[in-house]
RNA sequence: AGGCCAGUAGCUCCAACGGAUAGAGCACCGGACUCCAAAUCCGGGUGAUGGGGGUUCGAAUCCCUCCUGGCCUGCCA
């Protein structure tokens, strides 16, 4: 079975383009794939972060993503940081990277700007620690979203420079693009994101959900109930995409270029869609919080086995760099 | 380790003579209008001027010190 690899940083609160974007993909990828997930902390370290505050949000992470449904019995979920192989393959994947390359690319160009005051090795470094997230269990396949496409292109080129250079070790990932559509923050304008605060929390309350569901930018264009509106130009469109029916869409589609249907309308049949698919999940997170030694029990299985793998990769990376090796035999 | 520069609202800041209530743009929040939003209009500053100490009747402003960041020099596997 082709092994996947994919990652997500704890930022404390998963939202529902995270959901329909990553997770929900992840999930389904695991029917094919061995796939081996990961809640990177390391990552995370980029950025200010508030420290106190880091284990919690890197456990609640693991929990929605368990809730999910990324269990023990379909794939490996562990913390980044339980494995310090991957830290160790990210050094040695410096030494064969040109800070051109990282200084070129674009979401180091966007943080630094963003993080002014604080543009650390680690932030242009992301990417190389990503490539050996990756490269350390030979994933071949690592769904992620546009945005990472650049970053991916860049552990193949890591992994071609390795491969010539010292030994062929390791594949060449390829990135699975997420069928679902990219959807917007509630602004309609840029990603959803945390930052921004334009986006539905996957845990938060109905009543929450609705205001920020009601107060959704739309089609710009239909002003008054009976214009005719286009469901391409509205991004609450978009995200019924992501949870609506085919039949339902087309329903929407068709009622709502007639105006025969008003937004309010149709964020009410998304707001329900919405709950009928993240109310289990969030039933599930409480569920699971009620025994947090069985998250711990989970990571700490999954970290195991990971680290077995990432030992047997490091041993190969050591010797194709000519290192001294002590081990005996 | 040393030198120079900087730190003011969520963000960007060339507002503010040692003087009264610390400003602008954007963002944000409330209201009107909207099927909901958007746009527009009306209303709101949301801040311990990086921390601490000092001088002064009075400090964002002057002095000391610490912290953070930038640039430079030195040292270093």
């Amino acid at each position: 079975m082709k092994r996947i690899f994919s990652g997500i940083q704890p930022t404390g609160e998963i939202h529902i383009g995270n959901y329909v974007g990553a997770i929900r993909e992840w999930v389904r990828l695991t029917e094919d794939y061995d796939c081996i997930y990961c809640v990177v902390d390391f990552h995370a370290l980029t950025v200010e972060y508030p420290v106190d505050e880091m284990a919690k949000r890197t456990l609640d992470t693991a929990i929605v993503l368990i809730a999910c449904g990324l269990t023990p019995e379909k794939c490996k979920l562990f913390i980044q940081s339980a494995v310090p192989e991957h830290t160790e393959l990210a050094w040695i994947f410096n030494c064969v990277t040109p800070v051109g390359d990282l200084e070129r690319m674009t979401q180091f160009k966007e943080k630094a700007r963003q993080h002014r005051g604080n543009v650390n090795m680690g932030l242009m470094d992301y990417p190389v620690l990503q490539a050996a997230d990756i490269l350390i269990y030979k994933a071949e396949f690592v769904p992620v979203g546009e945005d990472q496409i650049q970053h991916i292109e860049l552990s193949r080129e890591i992994a071609r420079k390795f491969n010539g250079r010292f030994k062929p070790l390791f594949p060449e990932p390829q990135v699975i693009l997420s069928r679902a559509p990219r959807i917007l923050g509630l602004d309609g304008k840029s990603k959803m994101s945390k930052s921004l605060n334009n986006y539905i929390g996957l845990l938060e309350e109905e009543r929450t959900i609705w205001e920020k569901l009601r107060t959704a930018v739309t089609d710009t264009n239909r002003v008054r109930r009976y214009d005719p509106g286009n469901p391409h130009l509205c991004n609450v469109f978009t995200i019924h995409t992501a949870f609506s029916e085919k039949g339902l869409l087309e329903e929407i589609e068709r009622d709502c270029r007639s105006a025969r249907i008003g937004c309010i309308d149709c964020k009410r049949m998304l707001f329900e869609r919405i709950i009928e698919e993240i109310a289990p999940i969030r039933e599930r997170v409480e569920e699971i919080k009620k025994n947090v030694d069985y998250v711990f029990e989970v990571l700490n299985t999954s970290a195991l086995k990971c680290r077995e793998i990432a030992k047997r990769t490091i041993d190969e990376v050591r010797e194709a760099l000519g290192l001294l090796s002590l081990k005996k035999g």
